[in-house]
RNA sequence: GCUGGGUUCGCAUAGCGGCAAUUGCUCGUGGCUGUAGACCACGCGGUCGAAAGGCCUACGGGGGUUCGAGUCCCUCACCCAGCA
């Protein structure tokens, strides 16, 4: 294995760390954020664009690369670093959140749509299993849930793996541990994840300890399917919001794997940092630890300072492209914002100031907030570029500065600073 | 000048006797956590109210029929098309 992982580095008052992690394309600092390149692109930007940025890793997926362009195609042109022109290093997601997002993830959208109001993977509403809607709602209302749902084609989860339904074309697809490792391989980023169940935060403790019990199954077939030796395999932690099912989870995951990674949806911050106080004990010092799909400002510096060291999230370029945009809190950023701002809001129409004054990204160094505004409000292509630069080099940069924090033992006073 | 069609909340549309009035766009404000997301939700005449709801003012102008009129009738103005 090509893989070492070392500590250089204990903050005094909370677990966090700075550790090296160093992989067949190079060596990774953590604490680390990875921008999320879904299907082998970090929508808008280049591999150019995201060296300058200072981003030291990309994350895609292999649900997404293995339906289009498929695994084999991206073998054939020398692996998916080289097919996105990225010479640093990689990782794929083993398909396993694609079992929550394109699976019970769309019902809670259904339900959305009847309530007329949102329904996100936080939402405090309760969930409501397509069986028990009868029970709740007006006849009319139930008919027209029926009709949604007979349109739906959800992931259906069985207990040795599941059959997607291509949201490019409705095929049936059959993914399991075999059908993703030997994806991911054929791909081969240096670090790729065992493909896990994913259980709806919503769902009573019998519905997620069987959930969790697919995902340690999945997770030591995952090992057993794996035939290459130069990559990093990450287990992933389940167990919903339920106290003794993650730390089973964690203790098992940090048993069989080389490396750890938390996953799951969650329905309040307080949930999602009680998880990781939970998981993290049961990780060896040595190990790289992951924590899957989370990477808001605050829940960066919660999970850094509770022991995590790698990051990845969708909110900086999600949020990118739709003109939300982050904001240091010196220059106006709140925690109840998530320190972004509303760019396409009518006040920033005549502001001539830079988008996050301080800021040294290329789209803070160049363009006016007037500008951004009017490139928004226009819904020209460049207006998600820019945006997605700044918030990526937002975030890449507050890792590092959260990084040489820790460094200089000041850690603690950047977080209190940033939160409060 | 004649004949026909039209004039509805910023723009464009629906509406054929019970309407503060459809839809799209614009606009306004939220939201976005391992990306089916260049997306989604809500609001959009005024005013009072926490809400239910109330009260004003409104479908080019004026008049009429009717319990009740964007909706039917008369008339004026303007726009479009065809014929002169």
């Amino acid at each position: 294995m090509n893989f070492k992982f070392t500590i250089e580095k204990r903050d005094k008052t909370s677990k966090a760390r700075v550790g090296r992690l160093v992989t067949p394309h190079g060596v990774i600092m953590t604490p680390n954020f990875n921008p999320v390149g879904t299907q082998a692109t970090v929508k808008t930007l280049t591999a150019q664009d995201l060296k300058d940025i200072g981003a030291q890793i990309i994350l895609s997926n292999t649900y997404h690369l293995g339906l289009r362009p498929g695994a084999e195609v991206i073998a054939k042109m020398g692996g998916l670093g080289k097919f996105m022109s990225w010479d640093k290093p990689t990782m794929t997601d083993s398909g396993g959140f694609q079992v929550f997002s394109l699976g019970i993830a769309q019902k809670e959208v259904v339900l959305k749509d009847v309530h007329g109001r949102k329904m996100s993977k936080f939402s405090k509403s309760v969930f409501i299993e397509p069986a028990d809607l009868s029970l709740q709602l007006p006849s009319f209302t139930k008919t027209r849930i029926d009709k949604e749902l007979s349109k739906l084609k959800a992931a259906r989860v069985h207990d040795d793996g599941v059959w997607f339904y291509s949201h490019l074309d409705g095929n049936k697809l059959w993914f399991d541990s075999e059908v993703s490792i030997k994806l991911q391989e054929q791909m081969g980023a240096d670090l790729i994840v065992a493909f896990d169940d994913h259980e709806s935060p919503l769902w009573d403790y019998e519905l997620t300890k069987l959930s969790l019990e697919r995902t340690s199954r999945w997770g030591v077939a995952s090992l057993q399917a794996q035939k290459r030796n130069d990559q990093l395999m990450y287990g992933v932690v389940h167990g919903g919001m339920y106290e003794d099912l993650r730390k089973f989870s964690a203790g098992f995951t940090d048993k069989y794997f080389p490396a750890v990674s938390i996953g799951g949806s969650y329905t309040s911050k307080d949930v999602l940092y009680q998880v990781m106080d939970w998981c993290v004990p049961y990780f060896q010092e040595d190990k790289p630890r992951h924590m899957l799909g989370i990477g808001e400002v605050q829940d960066l510096f919660e999970g850094i300072s509770r022991g995590m060291d790698f990051f990845d999230c969708v909110a900086p370029t999600r949020r990118g492209r739709h003109g939300n945009l982050y904001l240091h809190p010196q220059n106006g950023g709140r925690k109840e914002r998530n320190f972004t701002m509303q760019i396409s809001n009518a006040q920033y129409q005549l502001d001539p100031n830079p988008l996050d004054p301080g800021c040294e990204c290329f789209t803070c160094q160049n363009f006016s907030r007037a500008y951004l505004h009017h490139l928004f409000m226009a819904k020209e292509l460049l207006s998600q570029r820019l945006g997605s630069i700044h918030n990526i080099y937002f975030i890449v940069h507050l890792v590092d500065q959260i990084r040489e924090a820790i460094l200089e033992d000041r850690f603690e006073d950047m977080k209190k600073e940033w939160l409060g």
